[in-house]
DNA sequence: TTGACATATGATAAAATTATCATACATCAT
DNA sequence: ATGATGTATGATAATTTTATCATATGTCAA
């Protein structure tokens, strides 16, 4: 319940691979080989990726025959996500008279 | 309104020493002196993560002679906190259990 | 059981983030 | 104006995170 926790958390999404899982999978759940092409990442990259989502609790797995099912936890990171969306709706022009984006 | 920026807001709450010092402004606005003080951190560590967390619009700055004064925008940042709470208190366990957590 | 498919994992290279140092800038009191 | 105080900023070193590669593990079909 400590800072470290706290950090760790957002870490989990604060980066671009993760982040394009969670929002692949907000349309529905996926085996680790359909994230892949979806997104056109590698495998390890995608496991090693859904791990921390997993460790985090913000995904799901389940099996289908050989393939693991992962799944968005709904409860949690939807309404977070929501919030944090709404917080950059309102600051996202802030943002970039800051320059702050590069790409 | 991209992914791009969705990471960098995210990213901004990701890192123990902006933590700190969003936790510290919880209570009352200080000042950068102040919050090097509280927190034992060196003056320009805490001036660049203040620009940090000013860029993404989760704390606000006035000024007061000649320091400048920094608050949090709690209009965004405390509902946004309190869900991440509410998720880590449900999830912590399982967390632990992984094992992910070092220190 | 063997081979093929699907995913996970460990080690390390590559990239990104962060802290630190030196110094610049800004404000106030004299 | 000058010095003292308070903060910001740029460059780079140190650290952390991430991707990649090689390989291990697990599951199924025959």
């Amino acid at each position: 319940m400590s800072k470290l926790s706290y950090k760790y958390f957002v870490k989990a999404l604060s980066n671009d691979t993760r982040l394009e899982i969670v929002h692949l999978l907000r349309a529905k759940p996926r085996c680790v080989s359909e994230i892949c092409e979806e997104l056109n990442l590698e495998q390890s990259r995608v496991s090693h990726n859904l791990k921390c989502l997993l460790n985090c609790g913000f995904v799901e797995a389940g099996r289908n025959g050989r393939k693991r099912v992962y799944s968005l936890n709904r409860n949690t990171i939807l309404p977070l996500m929501e919030i944090i969306d709404k917080h950059i709706e309102k600051y996202y022009e802030h943002l970039v008279k800051c320059k702050v984006l590069k790409e």
